[in-house]
DNA sequence: ATCGTTTACGTTAACGTTAACGTAGTTTTC
DNA sequence: GAAAACTACGTTAACGTTAACGTAAACGAT
C-alpha cells in the first residue's frame, strides 16, 4: 500500500520489492549489478505500481538529458519537414526526445531559444544554417554540448556540420543557363538578408553572369508568405520590370507559382521563358511538364546529420563538415535558346 | 574568483553578490522578496558570471516544467505545420518550450512518446485527433497534466479539445454534390483505419449518398506517400475502375494531383468530371481554376487550442470541447450537372 | 510606548535520482 | 587453501534549486 501522496517513486518500488533503491535504479536502467531474477522481480513490481522515472531528478544528477534541441527557420514547405523527419526517426529510436524551435529566420529568436534550451542540459543542439547571432556561437562554443549545423556548410562550424553548398548550387544553375544560351536570367527569392542560403545561390548565379561582363541578374524579393503565392507575385514583378528570358526560383513551390503566373499571362514555357526550381520536390512529379531543378537529398541530410551527431554524443570521432552532393535535373522548362 | 569546476550555479552568484541563494533565486525569477536595488545588483553579477539556471533542478523541486509536448501525425503537408505554428507562437511567448513527436498515425508510437514525455512532468500535452491507444487515455486521465486534443472533436475528450467536425465536413461536400446533381461521387483517401478523420469525412458523404438509396461512393486508398502523387494515383485508379462524375479528396494537395491526372488523360474539369478538395490551402490561389473546397481555420485552431490550454494550465475554467466552423468554398471545379 | 504589519532578507529541508564507494559472500587462481 | 577477483547487493552523499518558515529591522496605528 503506497504511503500517501503523489506518484510512485523509486523508493516506493524498492520498499515493495524488498530491495534498495539502487537495485531498482539499476534494474530500470538495465545496467549491471543486479541478478536476472531480482531484475525481473523489480520490473514486475515497478509495472504494477505504474512507476515512472523522474527525468528531472535523473538529469540533475547526471548533468545531461535525453533531450535534443532542433531549431528550424520554419515549418512551411516540405524541405525542413523532410530534414526533420530524417533526423527525428534516428533520434527517436535512440531514445531521445526532440525539443523544437522555429526562428522564422530571426537570429535573436534563435539565441533566446538556445538560452532556454541550454538550461535543460540537452544531449545536443541542432541549428539550421551556419549564420547565427555571435552570442549564440559564443554560448555554444563555450558549452560541451555537441552542436550540429545543417542545410548549409562552412569550414568553421560551431562543432559539426552537414549540408550542401548553396553557392555551388547557384553556379550549377548559372552554368546550365549559360550553356543553353540564356542571356537575362532573374531570381525570385526572399527579402535580402532574410535567408543567407538564398543570397548565396544568387551569388552563385552571378558568378557565371558576372556584372563586370555586362550581365545583370535581376532579383525579385516579394514579401514573405505562402511559397506558391510569392513565386507567382515575384514572377509578376519581374515580368513587368525586367525582360528576363529565364527565371530561377528559391524552390520548386515558388517555381510552380511562377509557372502559373506565366500561364496566366499567356507566356509559353519554355518557348517564351525558362523556369528553374530548386530542391526536386515530389510536387514536380505530377506536373505535366518536368521542372528543371536541382535535387537536394534532404532526408539523407537529416539522417546523416543525426548519425554524425549521435556519434559525436557518444564520443566517436566524426567528420567535422560534410557537404552532400547536388543533383542537377534538366527538365522541360528550359531549352536551348 | 570561481571555486573550481563546472558551470556557475546559483550559490556562486550568491557568494559573489554577497547575498543568500534565495535572494538570487528570487531576483532571477522576478518574484517578490528582494529590493529593487539588490535585484539589480544580483542580475548584474549573474550576467557577468554567465549564470544559467538549471531547469532540471527547478523542475525537480516544483514538480513541473515549462515543457509542452505536442504530438502530430506527420509534418508532411501544410495542415499540421500551420496548426503547429499557431500553437508554438502562443506557447513561445508564454515561455514554454515545445517537445514534438510525429506518430505517423501509429497509436503505439504515440503511447511510447507520451510515456517518455510524462517523465519530464510537462506543463501540458497536446495530441492530434481523439482516437488514441486505450492506455494513452488511461495514463493521461490519471495524471493531473492538462491535455489538449486538436483537429478532431468529441464530446468526451481526455481533458479539453479544439477541432472541427469531420463527419459534418463530409456531409457538406455531399450536400453540395447532391445539389449540383452529381450521381457518382468518389473519394480519394488514405488506407482504411489509417486516418480516422478521413474515414469520418467519407461517412459524411455517404450520409448523403446513402447505400440503401442505391448509391455507391467508391473510395480509392492509395498507399501513403507524397500527397500530390497519391492524389494522382488514386484518381487514376478511380477513373479506371469506376465511372465517377465527381472526385472528392482528403486535401487540396491530393485534389491538385487529381486535377493533373485528369488533365493528363484529356478529361476536362469541370465538364467531364468534378473535383472537390479540402482545407483551402494557399496552393489553390495560384491555380488557374479555383478549387471547390472546404476551408479549415488551421491557424486559428492552433491559437485557440493554445489559448485554452494556457488557461487550463493556469487553472482558469475553459470550454471543454470547442468545434470550429467550416467554410464551404464553391469553386470552378464543380458545376451544375 | 505598545503591538501589529510589512519588508527584506536568511536557514533549513526537501525534490527523486545516481555515482562512488563499501561489504559480505562466492568463485577463481596458482 | 589462502589470496585475489568477482558478484550482487546496500549506504552515503551529492546534483542545483525552491517552498516554507524564521527573523530582525522599519514602519504605522492607536
Amino acid at each position: 500500500m503506497p504511503r500517501r501522496k503523489g506518484p510512485t517513486k523509486i523508493e516506493d518500488v524498492a520498499r515493495r520489492a524488498g530491495v534498495s533503491v539502487m537495485s531498482v535504479s539499476r534494474a530500470i536502467r538495465g545496467v549491471e549489478g543486479v541478478s536476472e531474477k531480482t531484475r525481473a522481480d523489480i520490473l514486475k513490481v515497478a509495472r504494477q505500481m505504474k512507476y515512472m522515472p523522474n527525468s528531472a531528478a535523473r538529469s540533475l544528477v547526471v548533468s545531461n538529458s535525453n533531450l535534443i534541441g532542433i531549431s528550424l527557420p520554419t515549418f512551411a514547405g516540405e524541405v525542413f519537414a523532410e530534414i526533420l523527419n530524417g533526423m527525428r526517426q534516428t533520434f527517436d529510436s535512440a531514445g531521445y526526445s526532440s525539443v523544437i524551435d522555429t526562428t522564422e529566420y530571426d537570429p535573436e529568436a534563435e539565441l533566446a531559444w538556445v538560452r532556454r534550451l541550454l538550461s535543460w542540459q540537452p544531449a545536443a543542439i541542432i541549428l539550421t544554417g551556419v549564420d547565427h547571432h555571435p552570442e549564440t556561437r559564443e554560448l555554444l562554443r563555450a558549452s560541451p554540448i555537441p552542436v550540429l549545423e545543417i542545410w548549409d556548410h562552412t569550414d568553421d562550424p560551431i562543432d559539426i556540420c552537414v549540408g550542401i553548398d548553396h553557392f555551388r548550387a547557384g553556379r550549377m544553375i548559372g552554368d546550365h543557363a549559360a550553356e543553353l544560351g540564356y542571356r537575362r536570367p532573374a531570381f525570385v527569392s526572399t527579402p535580402l538578408g532574410h535567408d543567407k542560403r538564398a543570397d548565396a545561390r544568387l551569388e552563385g548565379i552571378r558568378s557565371v553572369y558576372r556584372p563586370d561582363a555586362g550581365y545583370r541578374v535581376a532579383a525579385a524579393r516579394p514579401p514573405l508568405g505562402n511559397a506558391f503565392v510569392t513565386g507567382f507575385d515575384g514572377t509578376a514583378t519581374l515580368l513587368d520590370q525586367d525582360q528576363p528570358d529565364l527565371i530561377c526560383y528559391l524552390n520548386d513551390h515558388m517555381a510552380f507559382g511562377g509557372l502559373m503566373c506565366c500561364q496566366a499571362r499567356g507566356l509559353r514555357v519554355p518557348d517564351d521563358i525558362g523556369i528553374v526550381g530548386f530542391n526536386g520536390l515530389d510536387l514536380a512529379s505530377v506536373l505535366p511538364m518536368k521542372l528543371t531543378t536541382i535535387r537536394t537529398l534532404r532526408r539523407l541530410m537529416g539522417i546523416t546529420g543525426a548519425r554524425n551527431l549521435l556519434a559525436r554524443i557518444n564520443g566517436v570521432p566524426t567528420e567535422r563538415s560534410k557537404v552532400l552532393p547536388l543533383q542537377f535535373e534538366p527538365g522541360q522548362t528550359t531549352r536551348k535558346q
